[in-house]
DNA sequence: ATCTATCTCTAAATCCATTTAGTGCCAGCC
DNA sequence: GGCTGGCACTAAATGGATTTAGAGATAGAT
């Protein structure tokens, strides 16, 4: 092994020296400042090169205040996200735009405990680790926004907060596909279209709830047949088997995730019915497994990655002082295959 | 609103001054160093504690020459990202040891072009973000390996590198599940078992497609039926779909992640079989909808999460400069479900 | 020729915590 | 009494980059 203990990362003493200037003159060179004539500017930049010579971000950001880094947060049990492409697709899009800026990004994975969650966000904050964070999963009442405002770090929440968001948000607009979806449905002849929520407590299950409600109603049907489930598989199947079990059962269920809808559908099946004729089921997220089960399943997609640039961009803004960039959110699309189909007959 | 101009972090010179004793007692104090009195240590602490002050990273970065950080580079195309297990687990393993010695993940998600992907590593490295990295999704022939060592910056690999590997590793032991699920058709009275393999190039592609191999001749059997996949749903069924088409067919079809096989199964029953009655599939992960598919999947778990924890020691271990800990791996288990059955009569 | 303005660059201060060298002080010893 | 040792603490150096005040040189103006 050996070279460890050997190389010693260059400082922007040892690139002044092989430019034959001063540290001073390096910095103002190298960040495009004024001041330094072209030719020794590139006499700079070329010393720089060689040495292959970085700035040391803990230099700049003492110097500077500032971490530059984001934070993320994610705090959900590790079945949930194992099997939601939301972070995956998020995180790209965070990158893309944080790479493009040299600025990194801080992950924080955290057990659900407020009391430890509380702590991570201190103890980052304290430390100076971050100059921001994103708030995805937002809740109902958000503890954290509280707990933000207090630490004073700036944040960009990701949905549509329930109430007093204290920091600039991202109107991920997913109504409308939960909408159309139901509209589907309802052109499909079901009028017995039943509601397997999320979890509670989050905003996306209120929201997506709220969608179901509103577009049954615009019909001139009660939401009536709701079930609360909790986004895993385990909880999909089981309020699919409550919702079969008395009448009058649904003629189609809508669900807040696909893991929910597709382990219902397996319920379904179990309980001897027929997909999609004797049940329609309509997902949620577009999972890449939610086109290659069978019935293919029909759901609603939403460009996490397009709103992780997006948040990226806002938050970035937020931090550096600039006005917030107008957010232009692809909104949910309705993707149908062979899970929905034409009511069955009384 | 408002306040953010107002506050600004205290730092150890506040720390002080409350205390009434200089800048260096406090952090000998604070750092458990002996120097200090009893009774002064507690003064100072209460005095830290008031101002809820933490040392700032940066200050102690710069000072160290670390940055209490580790990396982890994500480099693959969203839709495997999306659908894989292994990273949300494999990243709650590695916080929960970070956490506890007040270490950060900096996540770097990069596209797999291999300049690009050189840039991000040395980028992280020249700037000093980060102490070290891990190494995951591992291939053949690793160029990571040669960067990492130009680059002198301390990694440890998840999985069991194919050749010279420079750096310490974890064997993450999936042979044995591997061999096992093979153990279990031929038990069933299977013999035409095919394999489904990963992305060409992987590790653990490799791996899995040894696994089957050996097991089969171990008992006697030609591992012939092969086909290349690329972990991705659609590859799933489209490699599926060519086992299915030539006789003489496969009455088993071992897949290389779960992704695969449930998309091979629809596309089996697309062509009209009957599962596990004519046809037995066994996948890899265990991802969350694996038991609640039908028929429910019979596959191999590995605990990423146990890795996740492993590889953080290690690493942080050779960060630190001491002797690394023995790894015990948890080893992937075989989980039987209703997906394979007894081979169909001739 | 002298003064001013401009340009180019340097020296030093700054960010904050840690560490090292060193200062006082008291106790213990011969 | 004077010397040594140890304790409790302080002052200053250190890490690496940025920024500010200012120096020196040159060109242009009067």
């Amino acid at each position: 092994m050996g070279s460890t203990a050997g190389r010693r990362r260059p400082t922007i003493e040892d690139v002044a020296r092989l430019a034959g200037v001063s540290k001073g003159a390096v910095s103002i060179a190298l960040n495009g400042h004024a001041g330094v004539a072209d030719a020794t500017r590139a006499r700079i930049s070329e010393a720089a090169r060689t040495l292959s010579w970085r700035a040391s971000v803990h230099a700049r950001a003492l110097r500077a205040s500032r971490s530059f880094a984001l934070g993320l947060f994610i705090s959900r049990p590790p079945e949930l996200l194992a099997a939601d492409p939301f972070f995956p697709a998020f995180i790209a899009g965070v990158e893309s735009i944080l790479a493009s800026r040299g600025l990194a990004l801080v992950l924080q994975v955290v057990d659900e405990n407020p009391e430890t969650e509380a702590a991570s966000y201190r103890r980052l904050a304290h430390e100076g680790r971050v100059d921001g964070v994103l708030l995805t999963d937002l809740r109902i009442d958000d503890p954290r926004f509280a707990w933000l405002t207090e630490l004073d770090l700036p944040a960009v929440a990701v949905g549509r907060p329930s109430s007093g968001c204290p920091f600039p948000w991202l109107d991920t607009d997913d109504r409308e596909g939960a909408r159309q979806a139901v509209r589907h449905l309802i052109a499909l002849g079901h009028r017995r279209i039943a509601h397997v929520g999320g979890a509670p407590g989050y905003v996306h299950s209120a929201t997506r709830r709220r969608a179901w409600e509103d577009e049954m109603q615009a019909h001139g049907l009660e939401p009536r047949l709701f079930v609360e489930g909790d986004f895993t598989g385990e909880g999909g199947a089981r309020a699919t088997r409550r919702l079969l079990a008395h009448g009058p059962r649904p003629t189609a269920i809508v669900y807040a995730n696909d893991l929910m809808a597709i382990s219902g559908m397996s319920a379904a099946t179990d309980a001897g019915l027929a997909l999609p004729d004797q049940l329609s089921v309509v997902g949620f997220d577009d999972i890449p497994l939610a086109a290659h089960v069978r019935p293919a399943l029909t759901t609603v997609r939403q460009d996490a990655t397009d709103w992780g640039r997006s948040a990226a961009r806002s938050l970035v803004a937020l931090v550096d002082g600039e006005p917030l960039p107008a957010a232009t959110i692809t909104p949910a699309s309705f993707i149908e295959r062979s899970s929905t189909g034409s009511a069955p007959g009384e």
